[in-house]
DNA sequence: AGCCTTATTGACAATCTTGTAAATAGCGCT
DNA sequence: AGCGCTATTTACAAGATTGTCAATAAGGCT
């Protein structure tokens, strides 16, 4: 709490960063404080001592606290939306679907972006098309990325049903599904642990791990309803029970 | 914003409430300031100015604004409660598991209790076993609705299990099937615009219904996998795709 | 090395927010 | 009607918080 590493009479030694270092290091900073010590965290004062800086020093980076504010949303969307590609595209080694659920649980929960999510909705900051994610998506501004994972699970599902002769699902049907899921996780990570604990499960990672793995096979049966063969690995951890 | 009836030089009349109504009109207005403005509407002015009190009266009746957020809270989560439990004990017309979900969607989302949970969450705050929450429980400070309505499910697990001679359903799993329920119903509240519109669907109410109809669908098979005979009126909206 | 840009700081101002204390007045009671 | 209790208000105090501005100095450039 008191300086950072000089003890006595020592000259006032500045670290100058580059404005865009600043400013990452400050909205990591923020999105710290807003994960640990909730909305009431994000005080210019708080984040600015976290980071041993003075608090102009945000301001003369963002104009304003509000300003800072409108960053964060806007980042905290990009990273989540980075964090979440890249689990997408790396390959698991277990059964895909409950994989990818750990994966973005860990983002979600872990990493802090359900409070995030939560904070900006409360506050009512719909940023869902941002410059950032318009520019990500390459001009379009329509759609995002669980948009273009449902394109391509339905593309999946098209192929399966076609080599199964089953009727096709539709691309909203898809689409539907993956809406549950993500709000489910998002849901999951947010409350989870106050849900088992009114209902009397112990607040083990593992019952929630188990729940995660029941909502992967849902989905996946809902996606693959005749038990389709898996684009890649077999899925290991199937249980019969629903 | 001005006063709020007398236009000309009038009097400084007062209302003066009992100690009980004053509590309950501010609990109310804070409610409210949450749900609209998020986290940062519960400043005690912007709350006092909205009864037409001053923020000395508040402070009064809770002692300190720590104390009308702790209040907050508890009271938030019984009223909860209270909703919840009329929902559920109200017979429905349409299919039981749907008829249920639309209510607690209600509930929680036009209610604006997704967002004083989620407010709670953010805070740190877990008042699961809340005084009042207790007492409503008779003394045993376990665990709360969720888990009552997990044993009623159970029992009629077990009940259609021997019926049909199948093996018979733990009680945890049907509570970690109410808890994937109950996430996924709390985080559509919160985030199903958002997800909706990341998917490129449209905001309409339709299609929230229409998922949590899925949900529905889904919760009914995994509790009863055989397509029980459901205790009241028989399924109406089945629609055979998962 | 010296210069220039500008990130960073410290001091200060203005507003907001919580909290205190005494004065006021509504409402039930006798 | 008069009285007493206390909900309510007004006035004020103390601190927190955002924002401004000029001074400082870190680091790149010539």
């Amino acid at each position: 709490m008191v300086e950072r590493k000089n003890d006595l009479a020592a000259k006032p030694k500045r670290r100058r960063r580059t404005p865009e270092a600043a400013r990452r290091e400050i909205l990591e900073a923020a999105g710290q404080r807003l994960k640990n010590d909730g909305p009431d965290g994000l005080r210019l004062q708080s984040i600015a001592s976290d980071l041993g800086i003075s608090h102009s020093s945000i301001l003369h980076h963002f104009g304003s606290r509000d300003g800072l504010l409108d960053a964060l949303s806007v980042d905290a969307f990009r990273v989540l939306e980075r964090d979440l590609t890249e689990s997408v595209e790396t390959p698991s080694d277990g059964d895909p679907a409950t994989e990818l659920f750990e994966k973005v649980a860990r983002i979600l929960g872990e990493g802090g972006h359900a409070r995030l999510l939560a904070w900006q909705l409360m506050n009512g900051r719909r940023i869902v098309d941002s410059a950032a994610t318009r520019r990500a998506l390459g001009g379009r501004g329509t759609s995002g990325l669980l948009d273009r994972f449902a394109r391509t699970l339905h593309a999946m599902q098209l192929e399966n049903a076609r080599a199964q002769e089953l009727t096709e699902p539709s691309l909203d049907e898809t689409r539907e599904i993956l809406v549950l899921a993500g709000c489910t996780l998002f849901g999951e990570a947010l409350a989870g642990e106050l849900m088992l604990q009114s209902v009397a499960l112990g607040t083990n990672n593992e019952t929630r791990k188990r729940i995660r793995q029941r909502l992967a096979r849902i989905v996946d049966r809902s996606l693959f309803p005749n038990g389709a063969e898996r684009a890649a690995e077999p899925s290991e951890s199937a249980d019969p029970k629903v």
